[in-house]
DNA sequence: GTCTCTTGACAATGGCATTGTCAGGGTTCT
DNA sequence: AGAACCCTGACAATGCCATTGTCAAGAGAC
């Protein structure tokens, strides 16, 4: 049993409270994500949503994409429908420091939540070994920096 | 002399006023588009804004994804900036049917503007002969659809 | 000389992004 | 059982953005 599994980076671990305070947001910003399609975490069988490492890289994308490019949502689904679509590394190409910062702060964000778990960082056993895998996650998830979950795959809420 | 001269699409011909009426905006809008880099056009030696085709389409472009899509500023900018880094292409294959529309209404509205020209349309000689090529037009313009002017490449306003 | 253009500024309107909260009900763990 | 968390859906406040509109002072076009 290697740890690099526990390491995974598409492997749903994080709670929603967990994972709005390691990307500094409101757990409703984070339905409301998913509301608008840009992300898809996974779910447990009994329906509670659990946030990849890749989720919440994506969430840090969003971030960036919204707050420091002034991007709004639309803009972001677009963007990764695009990054989708043609063959992914679109925006990386585009934004280098973008990426570098996100990537940076993920990191950081990622292994501060490791080192100290104020809220509820192991609240017992391992979440992610009853996972449902009810989302769209089409077991692939091959991308680096963004994918995690295609959201922008599945149900499209809003057009 | 060929007629096909006069229907050069990247020649420069609307002055403002005549420009906003066809796309059915204000003209302060279009100012507006300017300031954010979305959009460059020509300049006679005078300093008078002058819009070809394409800069009509490219507006087109613009308030269809403003409009229809939801898109902000901010986010065309960087849906164009991709257009022009990743050879073109990038919206026309991921939008075929917003483009058909845009077309289309590109060229209903500049073919009703060439029958009725209600406020002036032939106000004269031709304003494209005495051009200033002032702009960043670098002459060259092969996109279909879109391109024209490639404001983004100019200066950028605003970050 | 009159009309339109230029830039720059200010303002009003409506819409979006984010945060926040409340209610009613289910899940997890002690 | 009880506490703490999650779920959905709704409502609201705040602040920012997009668009339209106007005014002023100056210059170009006919």
């Amino acid at each position: 049993m290697q740890r690099r599994l526990e390491r995974d980076p598409s492997r749903p671990v994080y709670v929603i409270s967990v994972a709005a305070e390691i990307v500094s947001v409101h757990p409703r910003t984070l339905r409301i994500y998913e509301d608008e399609g840009l992300l898809c975490p996974a779910r447990t069988p009994t329906n509670i949503r659990l946030y990849s490492e890749n989720d919440v890289r994506r969430v840090l994308w969003i971030r960036h994409l919204t707050r420091d490019r002034g991007i709004n949502l639309a803009g972001v689904r677009i963007l990764f429908e695009l990054e989708e679509r043609l063959g992914k590394r679109i925006l990386e190409a585009l934004f280098d420091e973008g990426i570098r910062e996100s990537e940076a702060r993920a990191e950081e964000a990622v292994r501060s939540a490791y080192r100290a778990g104020p809220t509820g960082d192991d609240h017992g056993k391992d979440p992610a070994t009853d996972l449902a895998s009810t989302a769209t996650t089409g077991a692939s998830t091959p991308a680096t920096t963004l994918a995690s979950t295609p959201a922008t795959t599945g149900r499209r809420p809003r057009q």
